[in-house]
DNA sequence: CGCCTATTTGATCTGATTCAAACAATGTGG
DNA sequence: CCACATTGTTTGAATCAGATCAAATAGGCG
């Protein structure tokens, strides 16, 4: 089965699962019966903030997010970037005090799932539990992948890995259009990811440009030579551990 | 209750559970059901390989692990350290595939877990599930915070936040002493685990002796002053979620 | 049009790396 | 119980990737 049109806010939820595990049916029925309260949202919004003590989470419908938090001399750092199909604080269900904050980049349609509705289902169909404990692990080799990349790949590297990340995980929603796709991360913001200042970020992402793997402006990527993209930024998507396995652009 | 004496295997995993959730008496007897085969593995040995699929996932019991990546030019991230109670490999109940390799540190103790054990337990006693997936949550937390330090923070600050790290996750499960704990992790393994060399590694921990904040060599680390070592680690255990709750030494 | 934010360029500085070598500790086999 | 090998720690000097500071340019939008 397809996921139906008639409820898009579920249906990017179901297609992002399904990137990550097959779903049956009965599993996507079950998905469909989550109640979901919509809201639009400004960019540079926070969600949530550190601290805070939700009894929701909150599904991204549409935009981009980002969760980060503060240095004591003030520096930030961005821990994940989010698209479409994300729940970007899924791990609040079980960890009630959040110890980072959420936010958006672009503005964003959100739709909140109440904690419990989650448990209930979780209950309920247990192979959807099973699927959302593994989003979150998905979500922690992610981080472990930046970490090596901030730990011990060079500037050029780590952001030539950014870009295969992000594309291809948009891809796996099908939220891109041949070698295209969205990019309304700033290279302050690529910085506050990758632990760089933002010039040593233009500095490098001129480097990728002129060593003709991307074009990158106006709010979109496009992806010139994507092997060569991979190779510059060690990209290997096992950590992703999509369930489709596709490989290559378009 | 108190967890049984005479299954010391299951009892560091209680205890560890129990330090970030409370656990009833039936939890606690269903964990204690839990199948161990038991193996006794030497220092720096690998125990997963990248790549690897397997059935069972490791419950450490005595000794340190780690779990770490190389990147293309042979540079080595180290993801974490774990502690006795810690069940390294358990997003591998949900990830097939090995990302990243887990070994030893020093001489370990391990009880291997199959996955079908665990699955079946996390169906019969729901809220073990919920434990488990908290466990791995947690997990992931302490990534982010690891990424906070590589990112943003200065070796000097980094370090202190990591032995801040392990010496109250060794708390958590009863294995320090006062104010002083087993410190075999050398500093090359520092280096690699905060993405700093070896000799910078050296020179920090000099400096965070000589201001008077640790003692550290034979294999054991005594906190001097914790207070001044938190401060200078930008250390907030709020990020480990511990259900007790306890602060300061001793 | 004018404001605000993002990108780009240039110059300088520094935290951390690298390379190299000495030194200490630990363990092993004879 | 000691010689030797091995691994870990410490010190010094040179170098570099990336940060910082400062200012100019370019976009986007109300």
């Amino acid at each position: 089965m397809t996921a139906v049109d008639f409820r898009p806010e579920h249906n990017v939820l179901i297609r992002k699962l399904r990137s990550i595990s097959p779903l049956s049916d009965d599993e996507q029925q079950s998905l469909l019966a989550l109640p979901l309260s919509i809201r639009e949202i400004a960019a540079d919004e926070v969600i949530l903030r550190e601290g805070d003590r939700p009894f929701a989470s909150c599904l991204l419908v549409e935009g981009f997010t980002c969760r980060y938090k503060f240095t004591d001399e003030g520096k930030r750092q961005i821990f994940s970037f989010h698209t479409p199909g994300d729940i970007p604080d899924l791990q609040s269900l079980h960890l009630k005090t959040m110890d980072h904050t959420l936010a958006t980049l672009t503005k964003c349609k959100v739709a909140f799932i109440p904690h419990d509705s989650i448990l209930k289902l979780t209950r309920t169909c247990l192979r959807v539990g099973d699927v959302l404990w593994r989003d979150t692990l998905v979500d922690a080799a992610i981080f472990r992948e930046w970490m090596i990349g901030i730990g011990r790949r060079s500037a050029y590297t780590r952001i030539a890995h950014l870009l295969c990340e992000v594309f291809v995980r948009l891809r796996a929603v099908d939220l891109t259009n041949g070698d295209r796709c969205d990019w309304p991360i700033t290279q302050i913001e690529i910085g506050d990811a990758l632990g760089l200042s933002n010039v040593h970020v233009n500095r490098s992402l001129q480097e990728l440009r002129a060593d003709g793997l991307i074009e990158l402006g106006g709010g979109s990527l496009k992806i010139l030579n994507w092997d060569g993209l991979k190779k510059a930024g060690e990209f290997d998507l096992t950590y992703l551990h999509l369930s489709g396995g596709a490989e290559g652009v378009a």
